[in-house]
RNA sequence: GUCCCCUUCGUCUAGCGGCCUAGGACACUGCCCUUUCACGGCGGUAACAGGGGUUCGAACCCCCUAGGGGACGCCA
């Protein structure tokens, strides 16, 4: 048996907790079976993947302790000829489903496709488009190939009233109408494969036989199943796992809740700890204990205790459960060492000390002034922001907005940050000085502490984003409708 | 809008037809321990979404309703 889990790089390159939750279970399922656990990286996405991201996933799951087996490489995009062959063994492949009838050269536009879905939907129909809607006159197919249009390959799907009987390991069947189903592009006008078509054919040269995954891709699976069909090949076992949810409910994402690995790492959560609270997520073990090690949950591990229903990621029971983990697991030696390796190390004061030595006339001024880059979160008082010359409805407006600058912000280091904050000032007709002024405390905790981007550089995304959240919170917070206000200021920004 | 999945304390969960007056953990809270704060110990508040069936018997099986989530991309 071998299973696989696959990860993606997200477009801000932060290895996300949904995917070591992820690959847990999947080396847990292998172990339960004694067969083989295989990391898959999914990187045909040019725009988003670079070879730091998919750096940055490995780093941190070997960080948590999780391993896997090496596959046979098949030489895809996340091979090694991923840059001189990209996707051509995938274009091969919808190449030849295109010979056999269940695949189509398409030459529609961006446009035309809109359109169309949007038709259907004001039609109270699905939006998935069928290869009938698709076809174009020959003349016309012909016209824009003579022009060198660029086109894609798009999968045949049919075009009957029924379902397509998926087998879910946990759910046993499951009956998604073939009305849902739309052409599918398989391989993109940049020659990449999409997901659908590489994790077949990747499944299939890697002799996959069980498919762990999240339960967003249950509403493709009949895709998979049809693609594995018209190929003649035997399908994996399915299994869909529940979604890690925000506090309210929806699926975890980094705007409501810190999701990156990192940003656990550098608050100081053991690897133990959050590997054996995502354990929790949805399983529990046989004696119902609460705190295990990798090794005690695959030696008890059983697919079928997984709940279905989505759990939220609580840090506040994370938490508890790491100071266990620091209490009972740790001798006051490793203790020390761990404390070493977090941050009390040369490497992060040298990171720091170039700010620090123009400030300082005692050593011990280090201490304090650098406190915050240390921290978790500060605790914050309104008073703070109160003794600004702004009020305190500005101040919070300008703090969303530079949340949101933040959210999609990726370039993180001190330049490309001093830019987006600059811009932002811009738009706001702001000098950066006022608008800079709440953020020191929201960043450090007091308006006295090191520049600004200097200060986001060192802290990473998640932690800097969390703190401007705990800003918000200490402003009062924002309502459902002030968000939407907001959101409509923020989007009608000059461009500046 | 269309389709799919899910539904036990605020949260994570145990439970897979009688052991359930529903158990454990986090959080909250009372007491004890303690020079403080933690830690630890002993208690407490708190849940089977609602309605119909099936059954001698339902948290558990079936149906309906409601609620939540997901999917509907040249993202994965």
């Amino acid at each position: 048996m071998t299973v696989r889990t696959r990860v993606a790089p997200s477009p801000t390159g932060d290895p996300h907790v949904g995917t070591a939750y992820m690959a847990l279970f999947n080396r847990c399922f292998a172990h339960m079976h004694g067969g083989q656990f295989i990391l898959r990286i999914e990187d045909t996405d040019q725009v988003r993947s670079t070879p730091e991201a998919e750096q940055a996933i490995l780093d941190s799951l070997r960080w948590l302790g999780l391993s896997w087996d090496e596959g046979p490489d098949i030489g895809g995009p996340s091979g090694p000829y991923r840059q001189s062959e990209r996707g051509d063994i995938y274009a091969q492949y919808a190449g030849q489903l295109v010979e056999a009838g269940h695949a189509f050269i398409c030459y529609r536009t961006g446009e035309e496709l809109d359109a169309m879905r949007e038709q259907r939907r004001a039609d109270g129909n699905s939006t998935a488009l069928k290869p009938s809607d698709l076809f174009l006159p020959e003349a016309e197919q012909a016209a824009r190939k003579a022009a060198d249009a660029p086109f894609v390959i798009r999968m045949i799907v049919p075009e009957i009233d029924g379902a397509c009987v998926i087998n879910d390991l946990l759910r046993g069947e499951i009956a998604l109408d073939w009305s849902m189903v739309d052409a599918q592009i398989l391989l993109k006008s940049d020659g990449m494969p999409t997901y659908h078509l590489a994790n077949v054919v990747d499944d299939h040269l890697m002799a996959i036989t069980h498919v762990i995954r999240g339960e967003e891709w249950i509403n493709s699976a009949p895709k998979h199943k049809l693609l594995y069909q018209y190929f003649g090949w035997d399908m994996p076992v399915l299994c869909h796992m529940p979604l890690l949810r925000n506090p309210d409910k929806s699926k975890l994402s980094k705007r409501k809740n810190p999701t990156s690995i990192l940003y656990y790492q550098r608050m100081g959560f053991l690897p133990e700890a959050l590997l054996n609270y995502l354990g929790r997520m949805g399983w529990s073990m046989p004696d119902e204990s609460e705190k295990f090690s990798l090794p005690e949950m695959e030696a008890a591990f059983d697919i079928k205790r997984v709940s279905l229903g989505g759990p939220i990621f609580d840090v506040e029971k994370l938490r508890w459960l790491n100071g266990l983990w620091i209490r009972e697991s740790l001798d006051l030696e490793a203790l020390a060492e761990r404390l070493q390796a977090w941050a009390l190390n040369k490497a992060m004061l040298m990171k720091v000390l170039p700010h620090a030595q123009a400030r300082m006339e005692v050593l011990s001024d280090f201490v304090p002034m650098s406190a915050y880059l240390a921290s978790g979160e500060l605790s914050l008082d309104i008073a703070q922001f109160e003794a600004l010359s702004d009020p305190l409805e500005e101040t919070l407006r300008r703090m969303q907005f530079v949340l949101w600058r933040l959210e999609s912000h990726q370039d993180w280091h001190r330049d490309g940050l001093f830019a987006a904050l600059k811009h932002l000032a811009d738009q706001l007709a702001l000098k950066p000085k006022p608008l800079f002024a709440s953020l020191f405390i929201a960043i450090a905790g007091s308006s006295a502490a090191y520049s600004l981007p200097d200060s986001m550089a060192i802290l990473g995304p998640d932690m800097t984003r969390s703190r401007l959240r705990a800003a918000i919170e200490v402003l009062g917070g924002v309502s459902k409708k002030a968000l939407k206000r907001l959101e409509k200021e923020y989007a009608a920004l000059p461009l500046a």
